[in-house]
DNA sequence: TTATATAATGACACCCTGTCACCTGTCAAA
DNA sequence: TTTGACAGGTGACAGGGTGTCATTATATAA
């Protein structure tokens, strides 16, 4: 979390400063990502920057956050639009990250921030007392129709939103790390909820 | 891929190289290993590991890879003890990687490799012609009894794999980053498993 | 105007990676 | 025995990075 001073910093600095971060994110990886080139950028100086954030990692953290509370607003809004589907929330989780990137530079910036996202756990996987990953989940459950879901055991519920997630977070990596077309990852990804829905046994005896 | 140069080391120097490199990798995570411990550990000079490894990440291959060749043999034996059922393999798959972590050393080495797992998306995601990862999988599909899946689609196979590796990545994830006790996580993984077996949809009219 | 709190600064300590001109030892041919 | 070629070894160096801290500047309140 970055301190009270960076809240307090007059608009304009603000926003300077956030520009500069953006374009470092759209430059490179979080690995490479230079304090430096971002502090040049500002016009600020390296102690400004340290007294704004605890570190490098907070500064991801505080990107990250921004991400998160704008798919959550979509998120809900989806699951609105869908009688609590699950499954069509997933695949418009999908759609939004992807769809951040229809200008250029928003693009690079999903790149490299998705492929960071393998890195930084703490995305998807965080608390302890969440295993599953995705805690801002909890938010959503409510908004979720669970009567449609074969839920057996108090457990089925949280392991299934954990496959859906494992699911979609390695669909956005194949998107952002241009691993493969991205409408036949789509599509892939479409079929895979299927097959979740549906099951892996054949039942033909 | 190392050079050959590498390869004809003398086996007590390799091994010696080999060890620091373990070690530093028990340490900490990829992007903290230090090239100057290694090397100061292993008593080479500077240049000599360049003349071994390309850069740092060859040698995060060579580590990787290595990894890799262990659980292939291991996989192909579960899939022949198992006749060929995929979710027994898969169960095994995270019981073989939990198991590196015997003794103390062997934990830390696996803590910090599968952290960077989530790096190095080489290691589940990488070619193209694979989208779904785990492009080794191919070596095991001769062994898979595919008739007990219900395989409607071409595409389907594959996409049952990719869910199976995204499922079982994160359980690795979770028992690494020690996200969740142990036998919670493996518990949940194997319901996991059930839950895709079976798929999520309430088939009760 | 003075006192106090808050914010800004940049030199500094300490770390890193990858390169390159040079050194060493070995071995085959002359 | 001398020569030369070559694989392998070396460490100083260039160019980068992060986080700290004593000091200076600015704003706010008394």
């Amino acid at each position: 979390m970055p301190t009270s001073t960076f809240f307090n910093l007059p608009a304009e600095k603000r926003i300077k400063l956030l520009c500069a971060i953006r374009d470092e994110f759209s430059r490179v990886q979080f690995d490479k990502v230079s304090i430096n080139k971002i502090i040049h950028a500002a016009e600020i100086s390296r102690g400004s920057f340290y007294q704004y954030f605890a570190d490098k990692h907070d500064m991801l953290d505080f990107v990250l956050t921004e991400y998160k509370k704008q798919m959550l607003v979509h998120a809900k809004a989806s699951l609105q639009a869908n009688n609590g589907n699950i499954f069509e929330l997933f695949y418009d989780i999908l759609e939004f990250t992807i769809s951040f990137t229809t200008e250029e530079s928003g693009h690079k910036f999903c790149n490299n921030l998705f492929a960071d996202i393998k890195v930084n756990s703490d995305f998807y996987l965080k608390k302890p007392e969440c295993p599953n990953g995705m805690e801002w989940m909890n938010e959503l459950q409510p908004f979720i129709n669970i009567n449609m879901l074969d839920v057996r055991d108090k457990e089925d519920f949280n392991n299934m939103l954990g496959i859906l997630s494992s699911v979609c977070r390695d669909a956005t990596a194949e998107v952002f790390l241009n691993l493969a077309d991205r409408e036949h990852t789509k599509q892939n990804y479409k079929q895979k909820l299927e097959l979740l829905k549906r099951g892996f046994i054949n039942n033909k005896e």
